[in-house]
DNA sequence: CTTGCTGCAAAAGTTTTGCACACGT
DNA sequence: ACGTGTGCAAAACTTTTGCAGCAAG
């Protein structure tokens, strides 16, 4: 990739062969353009959106429409190798989860830094929230809202 | 209000009391539209969105515009009143938090189905994770999804 | 060849904003 | 009176869709 971001091409390889064996089973093709958003998506390292994905393709020389991105990512989160991330609800965001620690969020609402953090007591706790219903859990989302030590005394 | 749904009105007062006092204090005002809303919302019982309160206000015949609505809620959040809660991303939820215990969802993504749940134990780990990194939690969201024992086996 | 894919532009859907007038404080 | 609020309609933004030509299996 363009871009100085870890281009795991050691995980390039799998998942594209996965990606094509889902498609194959749905009757789906696997196209250029296809490719190129996974390799770009691969390249990303943490959350990302959809305007990202096509400003850097743009960058590297890639071609890509929005519409298209917006199909594929359908796709890639269909195949659960990405996974849609909400900040804010205004826009979707997504990351890779495919051979990852599922990574959670800590929003300080003071600066926006977001810090990613992964825990597994919260996946236990997840689990067997799941499994008390009845169910088995598959994948979570979870956003802390936090403030700094200062802030949190003032008003 | 009009519905069947509990508008507890034990809870309107005190929450009307605490939503002037906010504004008050940012030299905003207390009109009959905010009052209103802020009514409509108690009166929901699990989440809701914006269309849904334009829809309810205006079945009980009170007319507020939906840009209206949209900035009130922006305040009612900034309170602490109401919570956006994120379940799709194209459009933002909200659920009411004030005199609640946090409530989280579990989706069954086989059938759609949101169970609400609180746990305790969710809620020291969300307070440590933020502690861990110098922040204090002052809210979350925490979505799980799953699939029920037979789909979670096929494929 | 058949079926799905792409790009484009238009459409759809939610949220925000500019403006003129109305209303709390 | 002053400074906010409100409704309306238009704008802004993200995402979806229809269509004609193109490409993968």
């Amino acid at each position: 990739m363009a871009d100085g971001q870890s281009s795991d091409n050691a995980i390039l390889e799998p998942l594209c062969a996965i990606f094509r064996r889902f498609l194959k089973k749905r009757g789906l093709k696997f196209t250029a353009e296809r490719a190129t958003i996974l390799d770009t998506v691969l390249s990303k390292d943490g959350v990302f959106e959809v305007d990202e994905l096509l400003f850097e393709m743009h960058q590297a020389g890639y071609r890509v429409s929005k519409a298209t991105i917006y199909r594929t990512i359908k796709h890639l989160v269909e195949a659960g190798i990405i996974q849609e991330v909400l900040l804010d609800s205004r826009q979707a965001h997504y990351q890779l989860i495919y051979g990852r620690k599922p990574m959670d969020h800590l929003v300080c609402v003071d600066s926006d830094e977001i810090i990613e953090f992964h825990d597994d007591a919260l996946i236990e706790i997840r689990d067997r929230i799941a499994k008390q219903h009845g169910l088995t859990a598959v994948g979570h989302r979870f956003l802390i809202y936090g403030v700094n030590g200062k802030s949190a005394a003032k008003e």
